[in-house]
Order: structure tokens, then sequence, then C-alpha cells
DNA sequence: ATGGCGGCTCGCAGCCGA
């Protein structure tokens, strides 16, 4: 089973290249962040076009989430229990016995700005979400844009980045916490040292010069982790014309486990 | 070098992203 994650910095933009790449790839699962587009304007034909379904949940301008599956998703959840989030930024459900949940993680813009507590309330909140989840579902992935640098070796320039959002202490902590609960980081298990980056700013040719963080990940709880077979960066799809800023991630994992 | 690019909107300037 194929498990993929793309931040595409908005849908409608990027539907044709989303397309071609579903084609291409062909994924089991896809879970797809900052949708931009209000579920009345969602693009679902050309996901059932394509053989998926899909489910969404999304907004005007910003944020917006999406799963899309070449098979039925069931058991639907919007957002975060006991987190009122006027912001679409959380959509799961299940799939083959699978929990999966697409995150956009806020961005917090600063650690001064009141946008940081609200990232960090938001951790707090995504992680007594997960334990919930893991007590219905041992097979659950948490994917998508996390806006978190798990380490200075996700950083290009980690001495520029020192002490800011998407590297500091705290937000670090916030992930380490919820690997706690059992969870691997897929693509640096699987890729290792040299995994990559999965955002590269638009600005001053920073894909050119490979200037990147390493943000967008796949958790897998244990049951997944051992049966996981591959996870890599799609930079090929950074490198198009007219990119999201991100790159999709792919994960490959020996799923339903016969027993 | 705090800009730069690119996406969004009751739009043509200002916001947000990472």
């Amino acid at each position: 089973m194929k498990i993929a994650t793309w931040n595409v910095n908005s849908l409608r933009v990027r539907l044709p290249q989303l397309e071609a790449w579903l084609a291409a790839t062909q994924p089991d699962v896809l879970c797809l962040q900052e949708t931009k587009v209000r579920d009345s304007d969602f693009p679902a034909a050309a996901f059932s076009a394509l053989g998926y379904q899909v489910v969404f949940h999304g907004q005007p301008s910003y944020n917006g989430v999406a799963i899309a599956a070449r098979g039925a998703l069931t058991d639907v959840e919007v957002g975060l229990e006991d987190f009122a989030d006027e912001q679409c930024r959380c959509l799961s459900a299940s799939y083959q016995g699978l929990r999966v949940a697409s995150l956009y993680v806020p961005n917090g813009t600063a650690l001064e700005s009141p946008r940081y507590p609200y990232k960090l309330e938001w951790l707090r909140a995504l992680r007594a979400q997960t334990v919930r989840w893991l007590s219905r579902s041992p097979a659950l992935v948490l994917t998508g844009d996390f806006n978190i640098a798990p380490e200075d070796r996700d950083v290009y320039d980690p001495k520029a980045w020192e002490g800011s959002v998407l590297v500091s202490e705290p937000e670090r902590t916030a992930f380490r916490e919820l690997l706690a609960l059992g969870f691997t980081d897929a693509l640096r298990a699987l890729g290792g040292d040299q995994c990559g980056f999965t955002w590269w700013d638009y600005r001053a040719y920073a894909f050119r010069r490979d200037q990147g963080l390493r943000i967008d990940h796949i958790l897998l709880s244990d049951p997944l982790a051992s049966a996981c077979r591959a996870c890599v960066v799609d930079r090929e799809t950074r490198a198009h014309a007219r990119p999201s800023d991100h790159a999709p991630v792919v994960a490959e994992i020996a799923w339903p486990i016969s027993l």
C-alpha cells in the first residue's frame, strides 16, 4: 500500500499537476494540505474520474485538508475533539483497517506572534487526539505538513534558523512527545541521513540551491512502522513548472498484513 | 541582504506562508 502526503498550496492552481501525479504515482491513500478551497467548490469530480474517493474539509484562502483513496473512506472525522478550531487543519478517516489523519499544523509565524501559542495548543490537542485514535485503531498514520523540522539536520542552515519558528525547542519537544506515543518518522527511518528536505522557499532560488527544510512527515504507529518498506521525497514534482513549495512524500507499506 | 515568490481576496494592496 502506498500512502502519500502533499501540501499543494492551492488545489485549484495545482489540480492539473495533481491529476498527472495521481495517474503516474497511483497512491492508495493521499493526504492533501493547503487546498485553500471551500467545500462547495471542491473539485471532487476530478478525483472520481481517476478512480479516487475523496473527503475534504476546507475554507476560502487559507488552510484546508483532504484525503483521497482508491476505495471507501469511512468514519470521517473533522478537526480535533475538545479543540474548537475555526481553521480547517485536521481530517481523519479509516481505510482498509487503517486510521489516517491529514494534518496541517499551524505555522506559528514567529515566536512573538499570538499564532505561536496557538500552534503549541494545537499540537497539545493533536497529542490528546492521537491517544484517542490509537485506543480505537492501533494502525494509525499521522501525516501532513507539521511545520516542524525535528532536528538540525532537517534544516539547510541551522545557524540561520536557530530559535525561530519551525525549529524552536517547544515545537520539537511537541513533535518528540508525539513520536513517544509509539510512532516512527518514516522518512527519517527509511531514508536515513540522505532523506532530504520537503519544502523549499519560492524565493532566492532555494530549490535550485537545495536550501530547504524537512517539515512534511509520515508518522507510522508501531504495527505499520515494521511493515514500512520505503519512504521517499518526490523532488521531481517540486522541480516542475509552477510547483507547490512542498514536495510530496510517499511511503510504501506491506499492508494489509496477512495473518 | 528582513528582500525575494506565490497564493489568496466582496481584489488591483495587503495578508499569509515557512
